[in-house]
DNA sequence: CAGACCCGTGACAGCGCTGTCGCTTTTGCC
DNA sequence: GGCAAAAGCGACAGCGCTGTCACGGGTCTG
């Protein structure tokens, strides 16, 4: 229990407390002399500034918080997506010797916009990181914006105002299409998620132009909707599978949905990828988990959070074009080329 | 941004500061009458006391920070268990006015040790809860208690010192057995976790008690290593079903193993659970994810952190027992009775 | 070489809260 | 009714740090 302040410093390097309190926030005009006896006071002292005291002087808090959907609302949680935010964004905050606060809130919870206000108000961090879904949430936007708090939405979707970092969806939707196709697929089916995360008309309409760079007709039945849920995605296939031309690859908007494409398939008796590409979207941990390993599309989460760290901290605008950070695509075992067997 | 002060509760309420500070932290010796009047100025102005104020004039920091394995350090992250561990935590501490401080650390990272200690030197937290595994290695737990903190461990396995809250692995692992015999399996084989991680060995010997329990014998050959992971599960299965006599059930000390399990029976055109019952342990979020989905023992995770919680804000010893948090089995459908068709 | 200026440093007053102590009422009791 | 004890409340000094300002001495101008 470290009890050593500012004062003992100073007396051990001869100087008043304010010069320690230079050196140790790197203001300029001290003497280098003098700066290195005080680092040497310092260092043999083993001092480290009070936090509080900092904090009530200064009038800042030296937190950011970060809020997220909390993962116990889902039916199938996707706790990496929390995990990896929450990693991106420590790092960025431990860097600059600022700490991190969770806030985990349950938007189907009538109090959860009331509990955000409660915690901005005790922590009064300096900043906030929104993640998606919550990013594209209005009141929840309004509540955190009310407080006057530095926002910073995580994938907020299309016609967001506001700071935010994202990935573009639709390129990398593209991509992923444009891949499926390159194996040699024509019969692309596309499964939609939840209408009400923005994401998923960007992946829609990536999932079109890819089929059309790739020469293909985008055909409406082999468009069909999810909800984002595993027992969504077996919906889908079993609807999917039973048409009377089935597509050869079907790309879901999401990876819990490829799961249960993937159940489904399997229900059926129809192999992945020998006779079935599929492919998904955010490349949860389960998609390196199940059976096959699922192709899929990767956020890089933690560099969008550790960008949104900076954009806090450091306080930094930003070029919109710094803030979409490039997805990637992770081919597994689920995909394959297209067998001519017929 | 609430720029409101105890000075300005004081003066609309007519009384000192003192006063407000004591109705506040719910001090006796204030008549109601004037707990009232400064309770509605308290409401009236939106008050909210400055953390870092009171921190630094108690000494306090009014933190617990909880140190977990870096899920990244893991080929298949088990996420689920720490942001179980994160939301109970986090409930214990919200109820108490405190905040939490989380602190992923990389256990093969040899500065690991050094950025814990400097963690704790930074933000002073009253006490630190320790999860498991790095609960029972001895560097890291002496990091800690080197600090002078209170420290908490989570399932530090057998020979624990100090203050810790687990679940009774060893009970729980003879339930989930039992239930298997209770189903009419008479060759059970067990799949051992990764010999680092305490937990297994208890996770063993419950099993063996299971089988006595139920009258059976244990048969070595039935027993197989595995290192926690999704191949070593499969590499057992495989070891397993190619027996002469094959089990007829396969209980995993962990879900990965046990989803490994699962995808050697498929390959093997085992199906699950008409030909092999599989069972895991833990409960992680892929458990119920896979098809099918896993028989397994669920560790309340939020129930444990919660625990810890307590234990530290209240400062409370607890009894032991108080301390054992039961676990429950979670059957699903990766487990059925034995069919008699040989 | 005088005046203006900058550099390096320290004294001191807060930041918003709690702990201590002392003073004034009220309460309890014979 | 009188007195001790307890209750109710306020003044004030910190907690450890930073911001402001003042001051002495050196450097630069013309």
């Amino acid at each position: 229990m470290s009890k050593i302040t500012i004062t003992d410093v100073a007396r051990r390097a001869n100087v008043s407390i304010k010069t320690v309190s230079r050196v140790v926030n790197g203001e300029p005009n001290v003497r280098d002399g003098t700066r290195e006896r005080v680092q040497q006071a310092i260092l043999d002292l083993d001092y480290r500034p009070n936090p509080s005291a900092r904090s009530l002087a200064t009038q800042r808090s030296y937190l950011v918080a970060l809020i997220y959907d909390d993962p116990d609302a889902y039916e199938a949680p996707s706790c990496g997506y929390v995990v990896n935010l929450q990693q991106g964004l420590l790092a960025a905050c431990n860097a600059r010797g600022f700490d991190l606060l969770i806030h985990p809130a349950n938007y189907r919870d009538p109090k959860a916009l009331e509990n955000i206000a409660k915690m901005i108000a005790h922590a009064r961090p300096e900043g906030v990181v929104l993640a998606a879904p919550l990013s594209n949430m209005p009141d929840v936007v309004a509540t955190i914006e009310d407080s006057g708090t530095r926002l910073i939405r995580l994938s907020p979707g299309p016609c967001a105002t506001g700071q935010f970092v994202e990935t573009d969806d639709a390129e990398a939707a593209q991509a992923m299409t444009s891949y499926l196709a390159s194996l040699g697929h024509s019969r692309i089916a596309f499964v939609r998620g939840h209408a009400k995360h923005a994401a998923v008309q960007l992946r829609l309409s990536g999932y079109k132009a890819g089929l059309r760079a790739a020469g293909l007709d985008v055909d409406p039945a082999l468009i069909v909707d999810g909800d984002n849920s595993i027992a969504s995605g077996e919906n889908a296939a079993a609807q999917l599978l039973a048409l009377e031309q089935p597509p050869t690859a079907i790309f879901a908007a999401n990876d819990d949905m490829a799961a249960g494409i993937l159940r489904t398939a399997s229900r059926f008796g129809v192999s992945v990828p020998e006779q079935l590409s599929v492919a998904g979207f955010d490349d949860i941990s389960l998609a390196q988990q199940i059976y096959p390993a699922l192709t899929t599309v990767r956020q890089p989460l933690h560099a969008i959070a550790y960008r949104a760290g900076e954009m806090i901290i450091d306080n930094v605008q930003g070029a919109h074009e710094d803030n979409v950070i490039p997805a990637e695509i992770v081919v597994r075992e689920s995909t394959a080329p297209l067998a001519r067997q017929h």
